[in-house]
DNA sequence: TCCGTCATGTAATCATCGATTACATTTCGA
DNA sequence: TCGAAATGTAATCGATGATTACATGACGGA
């Protein structure tokens, strides 16, 4: 009996098939979703990711992940999606709350946000913010994520610039110098530089909230 | 024959023992050096470091490099330390270079070396951000290397409040957000972000001096 | 309704890696 | 000089990512 199966085209997407909740689908369920969460999961544990161990998790033999992804840097690259998904309903949510109209206030709510989400889900934003895994795939939804997060910095500083808030006219430069300030907080959170700066634990947020608010009163007019 | 060795203490510190130098002082010489270095060029060759690839590399058996680190770690606190070493070198190196006397302008220097070591050796850079190594035995000498360039930023910030060069009197606020600054650019591009916000590689540096500019003028006087 | 195809999961297997243990060898100082 | 300590080797273990051959169950067209 010849093979009946070309060892090319093993992965296949998710047969876009809805049906009622609670029906199992098939042998295990939506095991590549089972299998994010369970990463995830792991991630959020502080353990490293590994595919066996999600495969543990999710009751199915070690090579049953490669069905869904062809090697582990596609499935973190599926975490980062999900997770980059949380981070962006946060960020969005947050801003929501901020019921100022002014775009430095709603500016330094983003950077907040921003912090305490990284603060709160360190495992999630390293996942996130390296990179490594947004190579894979390159997955649409994540570029678009986090496009739309980029978007939103640029019209709050435009909007500022437009109601002339802003001593410098050179908006990228302010725009890269913002991101890098807030990233590099929460950088150097994650990557536990505090202690080492004088910087103590619970001190932390204000601390966020006092650099943004220099950076603001840096660039702000008059 | 029983055995002779209790499995304990199987590290031992490196025999303080000058010589003249060609002089190969046991088997195969200074093998702890010799896979430090190995670990070094790995990663600046983007591979990932293993512990039996630097012993292959240093012509070794794999298990030669666990009597001289307890494990992998160990050895990447080593590579952390010496990494450390010569990035406190060039920056006090570009410091020196800086024949002005204006703690700003220091301070300037200081952040365009900084980030600009940080694009020559991303993978060493990286692997002295991430502070995972930091945490592994504490060298002595990573942690006295970090402490000087912290110091080193503290006291140009504290000499231009002393000028009165400075609007706001909160230093350590200053200075975390300096740092937040300049690290943040630097893992910025570490982490691949600068093509999703719109700067170009050739652009970098220059942006780099920009933001930093940017920084200055917004905590400076008048 | 039936049946074959294909998606999905399993079992077995590989190579690599970090790590440990028992043993061999060389250095060095009492 | 001689024995203990330092250093390296060989063999081995368990975990991991990955691949291959095979099993099975779901689903749609006849």
């Amino acid at each position: 009996m010849p093979a009946r199966q070309s060892p090319k085209p093993r992965i296949s997407k998710p047969r876009t098939r809805r049906q009622a909740p609670g029906a199992r689908p098939y042998h295990h369920g939506d095991l590549r979703r089972v299998l994010i969460d369970a990463a995830l999961q792991l991630a959020a544990e502080g353990a490293e990711v590994s595919v066996r161990e999600a495969a543990r998790r999710a009751a199915v033999s070690p090579g049953a992940p490669f069905r869904h992804f062809p090697n582990r840097d596609a499935l973190m690259a599926a975490v980062a999606e999900e997770a980059q998904r949380r981070f962006r309903a946060e960020i969005e949510a947050a801003l929501a709350e901020a019921s100022s109209t002014d775009p430095l206030a709603r500016f330094r709510a983003f950077g907040i946000a921003y912090v305490r989400w990284a603060m709160h889900n360190p495992a999630h934003f390293e996942i996130i913010s390296t990179g490594r895994y947004f190579a894979y795939g390159s997955s649409a939804e994540l570029l678009r994520d986090n496009a739309e997060l980029v978007a939103l910095t640029e019209r709050m500083l435009a909007e500022a610039a437009a109601q002339g808030l802003l001593r410098s006219p050179d908006l990228k430069r302010i725009l890269i110098a913002g991101r890098a300030l807030i990233y590099g907080f929460a950088r150097m959170n994650l990557d536990g530089h505090f202690p080492r700066w004088g910087v103590e634990e619970g001190e932390i947020e204000r601390m966020a909230e006092g650099v943004i608010d220099l950076f603001i009163a840096g660039i702000a007019k008059s």
